[in-house]
DNA sequence: TTAATTATGGACTCATCGGTCCTGAATCAA
DNA sequence: TTGATTCAGGACCGATGAGTCCATAATTAA
């Protein structure tokens, strides 16, 4: 997964993937059939553990600190950090698949859009929790609102791609917690 | 450029670029250099006409309307119907590009940057007439409003990429401009 | 110890990639 | 009409892509 991540589905080679793996080209083929096959597992898996990861700690850090909006600033900030930091220019896997695959491979498009759609969802979890707690504004769509917030973090990755500058993206992440408001 | 635009830089082949302009592939050669030099030729290109047209359309429709304000909405209005209708999951050249080679073309990545920040200056030109008239929060520091907005924009054609429907396009435009407010 | 399973390395196929080169046809200026 | 230039077409190249196959080595179970 992280080989696709970092190079993109075209880019990566054969030759990459057992590398990294430390796997014999029969082993791999007889383990994951191919290499498409293969993306395509990395992205249920992405789905079940990343993804399913984020809407947890989303929930945890609800709950831990009394406030959902103060939980999805938290995980806009670690986006943000991790986007600055050295590596941070891999982007987003899923939405780097969704730019580069999502028009060429149906299948790896429905993962990436239940994906992306999970995301949406723990974001409009969140926002539901928010509204009640009374710090996101109540008269706004959740749905809405969760859809913005899932956009700006693939926005924010683009940005990041071409200028990872940390001040920059924490002016947008800034600007795009302010839905909220 | 519209070959590179749907399919990506590694996927389009020779044979793609010289079908769609009708040329020999000695031709081909004698007139661009090679795959590269042609891609980063329509880097230069889109850069030299798409987005500078789209600053100017910012700016005159700004003074026809009379409001920088109504401008930015018209030109988000454009973007989510280019982007919910056919051909509209091709999603933002330069965002494409960015995405797939801006970290392993040097060259490219410039032309990249360089386009989105003229797409940025194009913004920052709008917000700053905006505050001007008065239809845009003046205490809004404009540059990480135009920062946002071209962040909006990138997001908005990648959750374009995942599911072009209209109406989740408009709740995210409508909700990535109320940062003017 | 032996039999069965599993993993490995490497040779191999076939297709396609970007790119070169050369020949012959078309175009065009003088 | 002629001579120079431009263009098309296709043969050709080396490299590399994904994927197959098989003989052998390592592991495991009985």
């Amino acid at each position: 997964m992280h080989v696709f991540w970092k190079k993109g589905y075209e880019s990566t080679t054969l030759c990459d993937l057992i590398e990294a793996m430390g796997l014999s080209k029969s082993s791999f083929y007889d383990t994951f059939g191919g290499k498409n096959e293969l993306f395509i597992a990395t992205l249920d898996w992405y789905s079940d553990t990343v993804v399913a990861s984020f809407t947890g700690q989303l929930r945890s850090r609800s709950a831990a600190l009394g406030s959902a909006r103060a939980a999805i600033t938290e995980a806009f900030d670690m986006v943000v950090e991790a986007a600055a930091g050295p590596g941070g220019r891999r982007g987003c896997f899923l939405g780097n698949c969704a730019v580069e695959v999502s028009s060429s491979d149906p299948a790896a498009a429905a993962r990436i859009r239940a994906g992306i759609g999970a995301t949406e969802n723990a974001f409009h979890d969140a926002i539901l929790t928010g509204q009640d707690q009374g710090d996101i504004a109540a008269g706004s769509d959740p749905r809405a609102l969760a859809r913005s917030l899932t956009s700006s973090l693939n926005g924010l990755r683009v940005m990041a791609k071409v200028n990872p500058e940390e001040a920059r993206l924490r002016d947008i992440a800034r600007l795009a917690l302010s839905v909220l408001d």
